[in-house]
RNA sequence: GGCGAGGUAGCUCAGUUGGUUAGAGCACAGGAUUCAUAACCCUGAGGUCACGAGUUCAAAUCUCGUUCUCGCUACCA
C-alpha cells in the first residue's frame, strides 16, 4: 500500500449544548485517537482536528429556557468538553469552535463559492412565521403534539420523548415557543444543495470504489439513501444564530447547522496551521492527503453523502474512509442523556480518575474496556460488571501483572539492572519470543490500518499473555534456588529476564496508541524517553541497554472492587425506580417537558361546542397493511357505523379492542391514510410511562350517546 | 410496508475468495505453581453456526423463503 504523504483525521464535532457520554467517546473520539497516536508513532504527517459545534437552533432555545444567552451556553460547555477529552487522553491537535470568527469566514467563503458557481438552487416555500415577534420559526422554535407518540411538547425537528425526527408540518397544534401563539405560514426563500444532481458521482464513488473497503453498514446506509432518490436539501434557515448567509437576499438567514458544522473541520485545520506556522491548504486540497472521518452511525449520511458533495463542488479532497461505529448501549438499554441513562465523561472523570485512589490509570482502564467492546460491526453493550471483569481479568491480571512480575524478579534476581544475554544458552523458546513480538507488531499494524481497533488491542494483550507463558516455562524463581549447584543458573535467569524486559519495552510501544498514560508510565519505569515509543522500535530486542538500572516496581493499574461496581449499578437502578417522578426535572429537556404540560391557549365555549363527541363501540379491528402503527377500526356510533383509523397498533392488539366502548370525535373532517379514509378520531389518555388508555364511559351505554 | 445491518459456546466476539475435526478471550471444572495486584501456567467440558429449503463432490460461508433484534424510512387527526 502506498503511504499517503499526509493525513487529516477528524472526529465528529460534539454539539456544545451539554456533556458528552462514553457512547460518544467509544463511537468516534477514542478510535480516532488510537488511530492518530499510531500514525504519529509512525512519524507520519498527521493533523487531528475536532471542536465544538455551536450553531443550530437547539442552543438558543436552551438559552431562552435557562434564562441565559446562547453565547453563555457554548462558553460553558466548550471548555468542559475540551477538558474532558484531555482527561481521557484524547489528544486533538486543535479543538476549535464554530463560533470562532475564522470559522464564520471559512463557512461564508465556502457558501459564496458554491453559490457563485451556480451549484446551489433557491426555492421559495411557505414556512411557519410568528407574527408577534416578526420572525420565521426554525424547527426548534415550534412545539406541538408529536404525531408519533402523542407527546405534546415535541419540537419541529424532533420529539425528545420518542426520538422521532419530525418536520414542523407534522406537528399537531403547532405553537411558537417565542410568543406562544399559533404561527402562520409565510413565504421565504432558501438555498438548496441539489444532491439529486450528484447521484452518478455518489454511486460511482461509494457503491463502486468503496464497496469493499468501507464497512458494510456504511456502504449499506449510503446505498439506501442513493437508491431512495436523493432530494435537494435546504442549506439555509431563518434564524439569527449561526453563520450569516453572505449573499444578497440572505438577511435574517444563517447557514443550516449541518452545512456549516463539517466546514468546521476545515476552519479547525486553518487555526491549527496558524498556531503552528504551517500551510493548511495541502491538507484539504492535495490528492496525496488521506482524509478520514471518525463518526457514529447517526452521522453517516452527512459525512458520506452531503459533505463529500460539498467538498467536491468546492474543489477539496474526499474522505478516504469513514469508519462509522454502531451504538453502545448501557446495561440493557440505549444511552440517553435526556433520560439520564448514560455515563457522562465528566462523571467518570470525577468519580474514578479524580478520586484519591484514581489517577490516569483509570482513564486507561476505561479506554481499554471501551475499545474491547468497540461497536465496530454491531451495537455493543457497556456493563459495569463487564468493565470490572475486563479490567481485572485482562488489563491487570495479564498485562500489568506481567510487567510487575518482570520488574519484581529483575530487582530480586538481577540487582535492578538489565542483565546481559548469554547467546550460547539461548534456546528455541528464547528465540521464538523475538519472532512472536515481530509477528504481533505486523498484525497490530495491519489491524490498525484497517480500523480494527478491538482486535488490534486484543493482539497486544495476547502478547503479554505469551510473556506470562514464557516466564512460566523458564521459572527463573526456581532457577534462583539452584544458583549454588548449577553454574549456568544465573545465566539462564539473565536470558529470561532480558527477554521479559525487552518484551515489556515492546509492549509499551504497542499499547501506546490504546493506553497512552500507561505507555508513559512504563517509560518512566524503564527510565527511557518517550521517543522510544516510536513504532519503528517495536520488534527490536535491544531497546533497553544491558547494565542499565531501572526503577523500582510500581503497579500500573488497580483492580476495580465489587463495591464500586455495586455503587454504580445502584445509581442506575435508582434512576429506574425514580424515573417517573424525577424525569421531568432531571434535565433541561425534561424541564421543557413539564412546561409542555402547560395548558393550551384559552378557548371560548363556542369553540368547544364545535366538537361533536360521541360514544362509539368498536365492532371490528384489524391492522392496516404496510403500516406499523395504524389500526383500522369499524365503529358503531348508533346512527351509523364508520371506519376510523388510529395510530395505536404498537399499543393494542386488534382482537383486544372488539367490543370496547370509546369516545369519538365524530365531526372531524375525514382524512385518507394509506389509501383508507378515516372518519373521526378516537380519544386516548397517556400515562407517565407513555402507555395509552382509552377514554370511555364507566358503564356501557348506548352507542352514539353524545358527550358534553 | 420498503431499505440497511445483524443472529456463531452461558457471555463478548473472530471466521478472508465455499475445503480436514467451526476458533479465541471471559466465566465454569480439574490440575500445577508461588516471582507476581488470590495474580499466572496447564488440561478439560460446551455449539443442529436463528429456522427451512436449494445449488455443490463439499455450505457458518452462495441462492430463495421464514423468523427475531437494531437503525433509517413510510404510516400517526
Amino acid at each position: 500500500m502506498n503511504t499517503p504523504k499526509r493525513y487529516l483525521i477528524t472526529a465528529a464535532l460534539p454539539y456544545a449544548n451539554g456533556l458528552k457520554h462514553i457512547g460518544h467517546l467509544a463511537g468516534a473520539y477514542l478510535p480516532a485517537d488510537i488511530y492518530v497516536r499510531y500514525l504519529k508513532a509512525q512519524k507520519r504527517d498527521v493533523v487531528f482536528v475536532c471542536g465544538s459545534d455551536e450553531h443550530g437552533t437547539a442552543i438558543p432555545i436552551q438559552a431562552t429556557k435557562e434564562g441565559t444567552t446562547a453565547q453563555a451556553i457554548i462558553d460553558k460547555y466548550h471548555p468542559i468538553i475540551e477538558q474532558n477529552f484531555k482527561d481521557l487522553g484524547i489528544e486533538f491537535d486543535i479543538y476549535h469552535r464554530t463560533s470562532d470568527k475564522l470559522h464564520h469566514e471559512t463557512a461564508s467563503e465556502f457558501f459564496k463559492t458554491l453559490e457563485g458557481n451556480g451549484d446551489l438552487e433557491t426555492k421559495t416555500s411557505l414556512q411557519y412565521f410568528d407574527e408577534a415577534t416578526n420572525t420565521f420559526l426554525a424547527d426548534r422554535y415550534i412545539k406541538g403534539t408529536c404525531p408519533n407518540c402523542g407527546h405534546n411538547e415535541a419540537f419541529g425537528d424532533q420529539c425528545e420523548k420518542c426520538g422521532k425526527s419530525l418536520s414542523p408540518e407534522e406537528l399537531i397544534n403547532p405553537v411558537s415557543t417565542l410568543s406562544g401563539n399559533a404561527p402562520i405560514k409565510k413565504e421565504t426563500t432558501h438555498w438548496y444543495l441539489p444532491l439529486n444532481k450528484h447521484e452518478a458521482f455518489l454511486r460511482e464513488w461509494i457503491l463502486n470504489q468503496h464497496q469493499n473497503d468501507w464497512r458494510p453498514a456504511v456502504v449499506g446506509q449510503c446505498k439506501s439513501w442513493i437508491e431512495g432518490g436523493l432530494q435537494p436539501r435546504a442549506v439555509t434557515r431563518d434564524l439569527d444564530w449561526g453563520v450569516k448567509v453572505p449573499v444578497a437576499g440572505g438577511d435574517g438567514k444563517v447557514l443550516y447547522v449541518w452545512f456549516d458544522a463539517p466546514i468546521g473541520y476545515i476552519s479547525a485545520t486553518k487555526q491549527w496551521a496558524i498556531n503552528n506556522n504551517k500551510d493548511w491548504q495541502p491538507y484539504w486540497k492535495d490528492a496525496d492527503t488521506k482524509l478520514v472521518h471518525f463518526i457514529g452511525k447517526d452521522n453517516i449520511v452527512f459525512h458520506c453523502i452531503i459533505f463529500p458533495v460539498m467538498l467536491k463542488l468546492h474543489g477539496n479532497i474526499l474522505p478516504e474512509s469513514v469508519p462509522a461505529n454502531e451504538f453502545m448501549n448501557l446495561e440493557g438499554d440505549k444511552m440517553s442523556t435526556s433520560r439520564g441513562w448514560s455515563i457522562e465523561m465528566d462523571d467518570y472523570i470525577n468519580q474514578w480518575i479524580k478520586k484519591e485512589n484514581g489517577g490516569t490509570g483509570l482513564a486507561d482502564s476505561l479506554r481499554f474496556y471501551l475499545t474491547s467492546i468497540s461497536p465496530e460491526s454491531k451495537d455493543s453493550e457497556f456493563t459495569w460488571k463487564g468493565f470490572q471483569e475486563s479490567v481485572n481479568g485482562e488489563l491487570v491480571s495479564i498485562f500489568a501483572n506481567f510487567v510487575n512480575r518482570t520488574w519484581v524478579l529483575m530487582h530480586k534476581l538481577c540487582n535492578g539492572k538489565v542483565p546481559p544475554i548469554h547467546p550460547d544458552l539461548l534456546d528455541d523458546e528464547d528465540k521464538a519470543l523475538l519472532t512472536t513480538v515481530q509477528e504481533t507488531k505486523d498484525k497490530v499494524t495491519a489491524l490498525l490500518e484497517q480500523y480494527k481497533f478491538r482486535e488490534a488491542q486484543f493482539e497486544v494483550i495476547h502478547l503479554a499473555r505469551i510473556g506470562n507463558q514464557y516466564m512460566q516455562k523458564k521459572e527463573p524463581w526456581i532457577l534462583a534456588k539452584s544458583l549454588e549447584s548449577d553454574t549456568t543458573a544465573q545465566a539462564k535467569i539473565n536470558n529470561c529476564m532480558h527477554g521479559c524486559l525487552q518484551l515489556c519495552a515492546n509492549l509499551s510501544i504497542l499499547i501506546n496508541p490504546f493506553l497512552p498514560f500507561t505507555a508513559k508510565r512504563m517509560c518512566h519505569l524503564m527510565k527511557v524517553v518517550d521517543k522510544m515509543l516510536d513504532w519503528e522500535n517495536a520488534g527490536k530486542f535491544n531497546l533497553l541497554k544491558v547494565g542499565y538500572t531501572l526503577r523500582a516496581p510500581e503497579l500500573l493499574f488497580r483492580k476495580i472492587e465489587d463495591v464500586e461496581i455495586e455503587a454504580q449499578l445502584a445509581k442506575l437502578q435508582s434512576l429506574l425506580t425514580t424515573k417517573n417522578s424525577t424525569m421531568d426535572t432531571a434535565t433541561p429537556q425534561a424541564e421543557s417537558a413539564s412546561e409542555e404540560k402547560a395548558l393550551k391557549p384559552e378557548i371560548v365555549f363556542d369553540d368547544f361546542g364545535k366538537i361533536d363527541l360521541r360514544v362509539g363501540t368498536i365492532l371490528e379491528a384489524k391492522k392496516v397493511e404496510k403500516a406499523d402503527k395504524l389500526l383500522e377500526l369499524y365503529v358503531d356510533l348508533g346512527f351509523e357505523k364508520r371506519t376510523i383509523l388510529s395510530g395505536i397498533a404498537m399499543h393494542f392488539s386488534p382482537e383486544s379492542l372488539v367490543g370496547k366502548q370509546v369516545v369519538v370525535v365524530a365531526n372531524l373532517a375525514p382524512r385518507k391514510m394509506r389509501g383508507i379514509e378515516s372518519k373521526g378520531m378516537i380519544l386516548l389518555a397517556e400515562d407517565a410511562q407513555g402507555k395509552l388508555h382509552f377514554v370511555q364511559p364507566q358503564e356501557v351505554i348506548a352507542s352514539g350517546s353524545s358527550i358534553s
